[in-house]
DNA sequence: CTATTATATGGCATATATGCCATATTACAA
DNA sequence: TTGTAATATGGCATATATGCCATATAATAG
């Protein structure tokens, strides 16, 4: 069966339809920005963990957000993806 | 004698400015981008240790380098400053 | 100059992230 | 079903982040 979730990460390696994706939101949580973006590399667990030198296992707990990842790990996790950190302050609502 | 840094943090606090000038920056630091959200709300670190709860030494220290945050942190200290947290992975360059 | 505010630095105890292993669970294909 | 890949979970030692204090240095104002 085909979940909502399946199609979503098959449309996430669109970049396209994955900026748009992201624009429309803002709040959305870091844990999502990470599966997203190893989705959109089309790269598995195991994969990433190869490439990055992080377990597999704690990148699953990184997903299912039972971590609190340092910007260093972060760093190395977008390293192993091809991809550069990005963190940003944004006002909580518009005036 | 006024500096670069005093022009551009003076300007930092002009939101569009700010926006703009983040634009050009993809690769922006992330030190800098939490220096540049507090100096944007016109706060010192000490104001922001106090609306954060973190301590004004380790603001320092983060804003310096010398630490590496986890996630959790960064969320403080961005709801200190009344933002949220965003953090993205861009690809690392244009093929 | 002196005072005051802002930021930086060092140290240290304790909480917690990290790294790694084994294994369980889930998903998927033959 | 059975096999295989992908992901999740639990545990544990060790490295390191966190929190806090005192104080140093830098910047600013009077």
């Amino acid at each position: 069966m085909i979940t909502f979730d399946d199609m979503l990460n098959e449309q996430l390696q669109d970049p396209e339809f994955r900026k748009e994706y992201e624009a429309i939101q803002p709040e959305m949580d870091v844990i999502r920005a990470i599966v997203d973006a190893r989705i959109s590399q089309n790269l598995t667990q195991k994969e990433l963990s190869e490439r990055s030198g992080i377990n597999q296992a704690d990148i699953s707990k990184i997903e299912n957000g039972t971590r609190n990842p340092s910007l260093n790990l972060l760093k190395r996790l977008a390293d192993g993806m091809g991809m550069t950190l990005k963190i940003e302050f944004v006002p909580k609502q518009q005036a």
